[in-house]
DNA sequence: AAGAGAAACAACCGCTCCGCT
DNA sequence: GAGCGGAGCGGTTGTTTCTCT
């Protein structure tokens, strides 16, 4: 007897997500938060499975995502933690907040890969390419000489650092600091329960963002990753509050039967 | 301006892990 | 301890966008 498939394939959408789709599945974590990925689709009246949405959710939607390409250091942090963890993507990504795993993924087999075999090193091992696998640029380089600084040698002097300096990343100091103390894995699963609707100690009476209003459990939502919200083409307090109030949309999503609201639901705090 | 090929990225698939009964 | 089901992870594929000819 084979196992039973994460949900009913028949009749279910593929492919691109589009706006529409987005608008309720964010509405709808918003309102129930995130939990019991197989009813959301349902719940939230989406044709998608809940593998989708939740990766949807997760890789795309989600507020404390960073836009846009991986800068010099996030680069770098990758290579080094790669060099150390291999390809455990989720676990390379909580050391990047903000990024996601499927980004660091495509960012790693697009761009660093690539890099590092122009550079001469194997982005599997992280050491240098035996000879007759190099680019051949960089063959001409060896037979000119050894220059002493060049880009490999301090790529692979970095890398060789990480290496001592993170014996275990997961108990490293220095990433604590470095990462402001958030931790992607640290972002707890918001329950239906759960959803306080204090002001949050951030907020500000300027409607830069309606982010700054909520008061996410168990996670201190700094400031200035608020305020640095790049969603939905960077407009995020319009979008939100698009969602939120659009009518049309608030009346198709489903509350979660049984849940108790300690406190009125977002959408009438928000209203 | 148009077509071909390459690059980038979003999404899917299948497997593993882990918690619950 | 075994079996089941849901969530998560990593590899792969498909689609879109960009660049070059």
């Amino acid at each position: 007897m084979g196992r039973q498939p994460c949900c009913e394939k028949v009749g279910l959408k593929k492919g691109p997500w589009t706006a529409e789709e987005d608008k309720r599945l964010i509405n709808f974590i918003l309102i129930n938060g995130q939990c019991c990925w197989r009813a959301v689709p349902k719940l939230a009246g989406l044709l998608r499975c809940g593998k989708s949405c939740r990766l949807r959710w997760i890789n795309y939607l989600r507020p404390d995502l960073k836009r846009g390409l991986l800068s010099e250091y996030e680069e770098k942090m990758v290579i080094d933690l790669h060099a150390q963890l291999g390809n455990r993507w989720s676990k390379i990504a909580s050391h990047l907040p903000g990024r996601t795993d499927n980004e660091i993924k495509n960012h790693w087999n697009t761009h660093i890969k690539k890099k590092l075999k122009k550079m001469g090193i194997d982005p599997l091992t992280h050491k240098p390419l035996p000879a007759d696998q190099l680019p051949k640029e960089k063959q001409e380089d060896q037979q000119v000489g050894q220059s002493s600084e060049t880009e490999s040698s301090s790529m692979e002097s970095s890398i060789t650092e990480a290496n001592e300096e993170l014996i275990n990343p997961d108990e490293d100091p220095l990433m604590e600091v470095i990462n402001n103390g958030f931790c992607t894995d640290e972002v707890p699963l918001i329950e239906p329960h759960e959803i306080s609707l204090v002001s949050a100690s951030c907020s500000s009476s300027s409607s830069s963002s309606i982010m700054q209003e909520f008061d996410f459990p168990n996670f201190d939502w700094q400031c200035d990753i608020i305020n640095s919200l790049d969603f939905w083409d960077g407009d995020f307090s319009s979008s939100l509050d698009l969602l939120i109030n659009d009518d049309s949309d608030r009346n198709n999503v489903t509350p979660i039967p049984g849940i108790v609201w300690d406190q009125e639901p977002i959408r009438d705090y928000i209203i």
